[in-house]
DNA sequence: AAACCCGGCAACCGCCCTGCG
DNA sequence: TCGCAGGGCGGTTGCCGGGTT
């Protein structure tokens, strides 16, 4: 049988969101808040999932995303994160704000993962796509004879580690030992001994990187985003919103917040209005009605 | 000009986790 | 402690627009 829709389908509309759903969705949430995301649709008006409707709030809706191209300090952010997190979407995208994880995943998923393959870097590992075959060799070795002292092991892949320091100059940056977050790193990661082994593996793979001056190759290979961003998209960066309260969450109550402040909802309001160009897509919307009639 | 291909991204699916009664 | 409901999250799909043939 299954698992259970998270919903009542049936009658549900999917697909893309019109710019009429998107108005009753930000509305609804503006004036009441997000208390229950299966009771939004229905008390919004919405033919629409619960679901549906906190996707398209976090992923399209929300005030302090922000909108463009990811900068090269961003993309190389991802990298190194990822190298540490793995496909922890939802945690690489909480270290940049107004970023969501869907947005992450997807450009990860189609650009940097090519970028890194073309440094001959496996974007699974982030070692250098040989290094990755020796090591996947020593773990079956390993698993082969697991009786004997792993040290000789561990040795090896430090080793394939340490030559990644083999390109020049090094670019040591400050990485905090012993986070949550290297502890629970991804299965698919090299194994490491030690805290120390986690530690000297980001600092190698940082210089990997910064050897490999992934930045510029990147800018060479691409008609520079940031340019691009400047002029391609509108971007909206809620933290230039002195009013702007990030807590807008669950059992939260926007609208008293942004109350709270000077004109900050119309502010809001103003600032959604000109990044989705609604004025546009209202006299698309009236020039359809005129048409249909 | 048309057909086809491909990449990017929004949206969906379904499992997992967490909080609550 | 257990079961359920709801939200979170990662993987996947499918549409759309731009590029190529």
């Amino acid at each position: 049988m299954g698992r259970q829709p998270c919903c009542d389908k049936i009658g549900l509309k999917r697909g893309p969101w019109t710019i009429e759903e998107d108005h009753k969705l930000m509305n609804f949430i503006l004036n009441n808040g997000i208390h229950c995301w299966r009771t939004v649709p229905k008390l919004a008006g919405l033919l629409r999932c619960g679901k549906s409707c906190r996707l398209r709030w976090i992923n399209y809706l929300r005030p302090d995303l922000k909108r463009g191209a990811f900068t090269e300090m961003e993309e190389n952010q991802i990298i190194e994160l990822h190298a540490r997190l793995g496909n922890r979407w939802s945690k690489i995208a909480a270290h940049f704000p107004g970023r969501t994880d869907n947005e992450i995943k997807n450009h990860w998923n189609t650009r940097i993962k090519k970028r890194l393959k073309l440094l001959g870097l496996d974007p699974v590992t982030h070692k250098r796509i040989e290094q990755t075959e020796k090591t996947e060799q020593v773990h079956d070795q390993k698993n082969k004879t697991s009786a004997e002292s792993s040290s000789s092991q561990v040795q090896e892949i430090k080793s394939l580690e340490i030559k990644s320091n083999d390109h020049g100059d090094s670019v040591k940056k400050e990485i905090p030992a012993g986070t949550d977050d290297q502890k629970t790193q991804g299965d698919h990661h090299v194994e490491l001994s030690t805290m120390d082994d986690t530690t000297a593996f980001l600092n190698n793979y940082e210089t990997l990187c910064g050897n490999m001056e992934v930045g510029s190759w990147l800018n060479s290979q691409e008609t520079n985003t940031s340019t691009n961003n400047s002029c391609s998209t509108s971007s909206f960066s809620w933290e230039d919103q002195s009013s702007y309260n990030p807590s807008i969450s669950m059992g939260e109550s926007p609208p008293n917040n942004f109350q709270e402040e000077d004109n900050s909802l119309q502010q809001w309001i103003d600032n959604v209005d000109s990044f989705l160009s609604w004025d546009c897509f209202n006299q698309l919307e009236d020039n359809l009605f005129l048409l249909e009639n």
